[in-house]
DNA sequence: CTGATGTTTCGATATTTCTCGAAATATCGA
DNA sequence: TCGATATTTCGAGAAATATCGAAACATCAG
């Protein structure tokens, strides 16, 4: 991952109701929410939350498929992983002490 | 860490000259650098680049102190462990998919 | 087709952010 | 003290962002 890419994707996080949106559509899982139920569950209107969905999924953040009248969004994962490397990746050049914690916290939820 | 402090956080880290100043700042390590030699880095002029610092100290995610007429920069490495355990504690809810890529990376700077 | 529902787009406004030049502050060497 | 170096603070302007109401678009049920 490069920088811009790495800068978008932290810019679609920064702000505290696109961040509630993807915390949500994370533990939504592959089923994902649609929009009107993400809206309600993080009390912004539908056309305000319309605009933060719209950058998410420019970040690659999330994604969308329709069903019926409604728009499903899920989480882009692979975006999220790709962050995340690109975050750890800097924190552990030569400073091993600071990936420690995080090691517990990876490691148990991996299966095995 | 609470959803605020992550904004905080995630708004510091989401500008492409504070991101690589961060980056650099991690990669010098304890010993850190001055604002000069940062600007310099970085090209931003020091102006600019004072106001930038100020902001990723406000975010705990840099510290200073003062060394003869330089003031010196390091990361704040509790804050980025703290910012890295939120969000992969959020990709961790049942979807182990998407740490296990990351556990290699982190596992590789691990001791041991 | 018509009306109802769910979502997005448009246009506007208020706020925040980034950057700058100029000036102020702090430290050092002579 | 004086001048030079290093950094920050101040004040302003341009650009980007967040939010809103109204209107448009898409889908479905009858």
């Amino acid at each position: 991952m490069l920088l811009p890419s790495a800068v978008e994707a932290l810019s679609a996080l920064a702000q505290a109701h696109r961040l509630a949106v993807f915390r949500l559509l994370v533990r939504a899982g592959p089923e994902g929410l649609s929009a009107g139920e993400i809206a309600r569950e993080v009390g912004v209107r539908p056309n305000t939350l319309s605009t933060h969905l719209a950058i998410l999924e420019r970040a690659e953040l999330a994604e969308s498929r329709r069903d019926g009248r409604s728009i499903i969004y899920t989480a882009g994962y692979g975006r999220m992983r790709d962050l995340l490397g690109f975050l750890v990746d800097d924190c552990c050049v030569g400073h091993p002490e600071i990936c420690a914690p995080l090691a517990a916290t990876v490691r148990s939820c991996i299966p095995g």
